[in-house]
DNA sequence: TATGTTAATGGTAATCATTATCAATAAGAA
DNA sequence: TTCTTATTGATAATGATTACCATTAACATA
């Protein structure tokens, strides 16, 4: 359960490094933590600046690597909205209450997380992923479902 | 009806171009041809190579700043899978039994078009869009659903 | 706890897709 | 045919991401 470990006790993702045989470093330590404390939609250098706030030391290129690897671990999302920059956050396992997708304004970039029909969206991925699986044997991981727009802002300036 | 053009008739998309005010071009006539004939997930390079081969003058800002203003009037739409270039595929109107969704793989980077449980798609689409619409005073536009995973040939190398 | 192996790091150069710039060209209206 | 100006092609610039490499620090072992 993310964020509600006692000050110093075993983080929840330490077994699935120790797992992997990846070893566990204080900007890895780091960079799960501003991505747990953080709202989602984090791009590599907003992650870069947040972390380098409280470890000066951190190099770009660590943050790109360690999200890299949680991305294969299936610890992190990556998303693309069309700015030209990944977008990161947290997948928290299937247990939070927290899937969400992502409503993208074409214009002005801003993102918006929805929950709205989630239980159908969900019941239909199931039933088109286990379909897709059989007839193309193909083994699915991830989705994604993203609505492209003109947000309430933006919808005046540009038509 | 895409293709279906007497040779030298005017073709399809030269009223919507017209209407914008945007002339009409040999490139942009060349650009959507390709488009046209060829299967989708066409990346910029693979448009410019194809064009090249008949119109050896095209430079390959043309074909970017021609594939941006087809995606601006809604003609082609313009996809990320993740391999750090974006895809272009004709769009077609609503009229075409061409609705479809991609099946990623993340390994070899293969893109399978699947049109199953499209209409189950379409109906809950239509609904999210419309309460999102309402709820977020969005202008939806375009949305697409996309899934990740391992293709049947790679599924063996990699787990 | 000290030590050795080697994964991981930080700084920086390199890469690569996409954009911006600008003088030359060609659509299309008159 | 002429004129206006959108469009083009070549190329430089940009910006995110990756590669490289010498240094550092996890952590298994003694």
């Amino acid at each position: 359960m993310p964020g509600r470990c006692r000050k110093g006790a075993k983080k929840w993702w330490h077994n699935e490094f120790r797992g992997c045989g990846y070893r566990i470093t204080i900007p890895r330590q780091i960079i799960l933590e501003v991505l747990d404390k953080s709202e989602g939609h984090l791009s590599a250098e907003d992650i870069f600046l947040k972390v380098h706030k409280v470890y000066p030391a951190i190099g770009l290129a660590t943050v790109y690597r360690t999200l890299e690897l949680l991305v294969n671990m299936g610890l992190v999302f990556k998303f693309d909205f069309g700015d030209g920059r990944a977008r990161y956050e947290l997948a928290r396992g299937a247990k939070e209450p927290s899937h969400h997708h992502h409503l993208i304004c074409t214009n002005c970039g801003r993102i918006i997380d929805y929950t709205d029909f989630i239980d159908e969206e969900i019941e239909l991925i199931k039933k088109t992923e286990k379909e897709l699986s059989q007839k193309y044997n193909f083994a699915i991981k991830n989705h994604t479902i993203q609505f492209y727009g003109l947000c309430d802002r933006c919808s005046g300036d540009k038509k």
